[in-house]
DNA sequence: GGGTATTAGTTGTAGCGTCAAGTATTGGAG
DNA sequence: CTCCAATACTTGACGCTACAACTAATACCC
């Protein structure tokens, strides 16, 4: 039992400001999509990533990844979006183990509807606050910390979408 | 219905890592604790609060405030607590209405015990990839942010602990 | 090419959080 | 001093997520 390497008073003020955010924010997102939208924020992601990927389909492990997901969650979501109509499952013909998960037209345009909404709450809870430098800071330091998080680079460097 | 002002390019990388990284963090500090101690990092996180507090006790509604949860959310919670013996709930004399929360000795111990496994993860994850200028930034980042998404400030913020 | 390990995905269950509703007490308004 | 509104919680039901267990297909190995 050696000595605890504690935080400092610097370290232990931003990190007690960043536990508030990380709880507080996804309580504003899921907020107004819910309200405005009937979707949860992660929902509303799962269609963006889709809506975003080469013909609006990606393997569920795929979409997993871009959307920072267990597969198990995924699946669960993918099929109420099934049962709402923008999403459908379909067996992949080169593997068969896999599945493909592709948006359909009423869940593309549920994302067009959706989005304006949904980039304006982004904006004036995230964005708007904070100056350009403080963007760039921003992406530098969440870069940083999911290098850790995230090591295996699940999380996909290539997707889109607000 | 007017254009929309989407996030430019800068925005959206920034935003993007944001989003992973609150999707991700959560887990990692739930998993830590899960394991370690049997305890959320939301419980955790009461604890530590109450141990923090005069007496180690609050009202509900100021502990509530302090750990940026609603209030049926920590009832849920201090019940369960109650059960494993580390709170006491007790009426408030001063205002009939109110509940008084208190860290039993026994929750003391268990925040000794947790503290030093738990601060190890904040670290290891968050604050030893970060410099000590990154550190700076992310305090004033999730000050601007905190200040947006909590304008009352019913975020506590005297309140201590890692 | 048979056997095993790995990968891909689904499903059931249990636990936690949100929302709506309900109780009790206090603070004002007139 | 009597109402009515607001405050401080608690409780119950429902929905979502994590975890474990399962099925199915592929990859590897010799």
């Amino acid at each position: 039992m050696t000595d605890v390497h504690w935080l400092d008073d610097n370290q232990l003020d931003a990190w007690k400001k960043f536990v508030a955010v990380v709880e507080l924010l996804p309580g504003v997102l899921d907020s107004q999509l819910q309200r405005d939208a009937e979707l949860s924020h992660f929902e509303y992601f799962v269609l963006a990533m889709l809506s975003e990927a080469p013909s609006r389909t990606l393997r569920m492990t795929a979409l997993a990844g871009a959307t920072n997901a267990t597969l198990p969650r995924l699946s669960h979501v993918a099929s109420r979006l099934e049962k709402k109509g923008f999403v459908e499952r379909t067996p992949c013909e080169e593997d068969k183990r896999a599945t493909n998960a592709r948006l359909t037209e009423l869940g593309y345009e549920k994302v067009v509807a959706t989005a304006p909404g949904h980039v304006a709450t982004v904006r004036e809870n995230v964005i708007d606050p904070l100056s350009p430098e403080d963007v760039a800071h921003l992406d530098r330091l969440m870069g940083r910390i999911l290098a850790t998080l995230d090591p295996e680079h699940r999380f996909n460097p290539g997707a889109r979408g607000a």
